[in-house]
DNA sequence: AATACTTGCTAACACCTGTTAGCCTCATTA
DNA sequence: TAATGAGGCTAACAGGTGTTAGCAAGTATT
């Protein structure tokens, strides 16, 4: 049996406007384009909505805490210091995969955000980021890893899963597990045979 | 003896424009905002550009020449195919750094262009993209590098030379060629010892 | 049957958008 | 001295921006 589940308007309304920032860019969207996929006139969205920026608000923070959600499992991973780079890795791509549409958001537009959503916002990446280097630095000492800059590591591993947004696509033959765990490959093991 | 080279106005304009066009976007910068950086009313910028999309069209595509003219470079290495990867990698990456904003709107303003400009981008890019797949795909075939598929390799050495756009500072202790050459080596020999 | 909630409308506000027209001033060149 | 060009100004345009007020119809709940 089919559970259909109800979409309020409100749903409705993020989800399109999800869509739409990515295609277009949160400033170069406006609020009648929004209207307009919904059929409906611009002012009547502020029946369900209290401004633009609360639309961008709820997705980013709502992708941030599903990382953090996330990571939940990457602590649970007992293996040495590649495994959990590689769960981290996986959880990471499963997250984006899920959303790429507000993957894609939450990657380029949350400097639209006004204070003090944005302070909070760079303050919950930097937690997320500071994680990542956990790892490496484990790694490092335990001399699982080449020694290497930390920071400098971790933007590269980063942006190369922050990418996937951009071209995975749920159609495909991959499943994100599956991404990830190539994505942590290539990170760990390299090109070169 | 000191060569001042005097800038245009209208260089000046681009400049700033180039500046502000990272900061908050490219729809999110008025005309008005640029005018004020340079001290002057929005009606005068038009003594010296076109349109504000003129502006944009310089930057993207002056950036575009910029990576096709550093690839020649790369057409004069004659080692293995990872030495040509890392040449590509350190060529790539000496271009970014040159003009971090410049790159940075390169890479995230683009969509803004409108046509014929954005197909004749989105050709340019394809053709770069190819050129990478190319090394990717004889390294495979002469077994130097693991099988893998070769546009999902592709985009994710691209993704993470992207990046050093939004780190990179010309005051850090590491030049173009020593981030080039890092990241080569992270894309060619892993993370792991 | 009465109430409240959801959803939408029109009209309007105050301001911002890129851009043009027309004019002025100053420094350089012929 | 006259002409040219660079650089900038004010005023204005036509349209777009996010948002509010006030109202109305339909549906669900009490």
């Amino acid at each position: 049996m089919e559970t259909v589940v109800k979409k309020t308007r409100k749903q409705q309304i993020e989800e399109k406007a999800t869509k739409l920032f990515r295609q277009k860019g949160y400033a170069a969207t406006s609020m009648r384009d929004l209207a307009q996929v919904l059929g409906i006139e611009a002012a009547s969205l502020y029946s369900h909505i209290k401004s633009k920026e609360e639309i961008l608000q709820k997705i980013c923070f709502r992708m941030a805490d599903e990382f953090f959600d996330a990571w939940k499992e990457v602590e649970m991973e007992s293996g040495n210091h590649a495994a959990k780079m590689e769960k981290a890795a996986i959880c990471y791509v499963k997250v984006i995969t899920k959303n790429t549409d507000a993957s894609a958001v939450f990657f380029h537009e949350w400097r639209h955000l006004s204070e003090p959503y944005l302070s909070e916002f760079l303050a919950m990446k930097n937690d997320y980021e500071g994680r990542f280097i956990k790892i490496l630095r484990d790694g490092m000492q335990s001399g699982e890893f080449h020694e290497a800059d930390e920071k400098f590591m971790m933007l590269t591993i980063l942006s190369s899963l922050n990418w996937t947004h951009n071209w995975y696509k749920p159609t495909g033959n991959l499943s994100p597990e599956e991404v990830g765990s190539k994505l942590a490959n290539l990170i760990l093991n390299g090109l070169k045979k």
